[in-house]
DNA sequence: CAGTGGTCTAGACCACGAG
DNA sequence: TCGTGGTCTAGACCACTGA
């Protein structure tokens, strides 16, 4: 048996329509409330935790965009049924991505410093060629084994006393969001198969001309700023891209 | 002098949010609020159009969820800068993606024929292993030049007698969706980089141990059946994969 | 400090679905 | 007819920004 009495606490810290989308959440992710499975009605959840009936919509509303939820005019709300795993084309950061595989990420630095952007560097972050940049370029590992190369390059501008962090074994991602408030929403990103020369090669530990995959991003934060041009090199041997794709339209 | 006296119609069949959305994306549209641009405040944009606040916000949380704007916390709401292109993420044929980017999509039929599944492809495609399959193996052409080996395999009874199409130069999605009505909104696909053998090479044209872009691409119907399994093989040298990627959450 | 967006309330009327 | 979600109001207090 189940109780669950307090499903909202007013004393949080945490936003009331927060507590509640978390609420329903757990009944969808633990099969109480399996696809299908009508929901109670508004105004009941609002009487059941004590709180307006706006501010249950607010839940509900957040979580039918998430597609978790859908609603019906005239009937009630419903519990989606699930996609295929869903943010297989999501933005993740190398640490997320080797989690999400069952792998301790890490990082070595090889080498950070600040520079010029130079004209490709300027194009790629759509700033000046005078503009400074901050360029950090890591042997990225996964349970300890190298697993790809990668070099990071960053307006300086946007991240002033960064070069004062320690980068090792963090993620960069995780300091930009705590340290500066930096959070992007989209990235355009392309892959091409490559051979490795012998130097890259040497410090991922392959042979010389072992395959891998280079990947090229560019991210943005919300406001549409270009914020990151990032080029990585994956060990083929270790490493391979998954994609969900929908039909548009 | 572009007179904005009325915004908001309150005899309107539509709502009330529904037109100040319309209204905030058509000066965004018309570059009047170029991206950037401090909109007016939510209790400002209620005055205006003599509606509350909370209607205003509403209009506004959908175009932040769209993308259109952005809210900062003690400042304002602001226009966002445009977006990338979309749909780098979406399903596409290779006459599709070929066409795309510019060239003139081909094939070469290098065999067609029907067997059973097998243990690999039963899984794959979540049939019996003693199941039909139709297996077709192409070289996919851009502008004449190879640009890709393709190996399609479709479950036997979605397709009954698709052995006597000519699948020469044609698009398989094409005749799928006329003849069999067959159309998928889903995908899940893999990427990986590795290096062709003697005989791939040779029918793509490129040298022994060349680098190549492997994919492997599971296809859904819209009823979730599976539909088909294809691995492909790219010229390194002629191919890049982009893709556009979203923040979860 | 004033102004902003973030959250929340306690009502209200509507259109729609189903019995 | 009743219960549902969809829309809307007129307030309120909060945390945050910037002068």
């Amino acid at each position: 048996m189940d109780n669950e009495k307090v499903i909202i606490d007013k004393g949080s810290i945490l936003p009331l329509y927060h507590q509640l989308k978390v609420h329903i959440e757990s009944n969808i992710e633990s099969g109480r409330w399996s696809p299908g499975t009508l929901i109670p009605s508004e105004r009941e959840l609002g009487e059941t935790g004590n709180i307006s009936r706006m501010t249950v919509r607010q839940a509900i509303n957040e979580l039918v965009n998430e597609g978790k939820l859908y609603s019906v005019r005239g009937k009630g709300t419903f519990v989606s049924r699930p996609k295929i795993e869903q943010g297989l084309s999501t933005l993740t950061s190398f640490s997320q991505d080797m989690r999400k595989r069952g792998m301790r990420p890490g990082a070595k630095m090889i080498e950070a410093f600040t520079h010029e952007a130079g004209e490709k560097i300027a194009k790629e972050l759509d700033i000046s060629v005078e503009d400074k940049v901050y360029d950090m370029y890591r042997l990225r590992l996964a349970d300890d084994e190298p697993m790809a190369l990668e070099r990071s390059m960053i307006p300086m501008d946007l991240v002033p006393g960064i070069e004062k962090e320690s980068m090792e074994d963090r993620s960069l991602y995780e300091i930009l969001y705590r340290k500066y408030g930096l959070e992007f929403h989209e990235a355009k990103q392309t892959i091409q198969a490559v051979l490795l020369h012998a130097k890259e090669a040497e410090m991922l530990r392959v042979p010389m001309d072992s395959p891998a995959m280079m990947t090229e991003r560019v991210s943005y934060l919300n406001s549409g700023r270009t914020f990151e041009y990032v080029r990585s090199y994956y060990r083929a041997d270790r490493y391979q891209y998954s994609i969900y794709l929908n039909q548009a339209e």
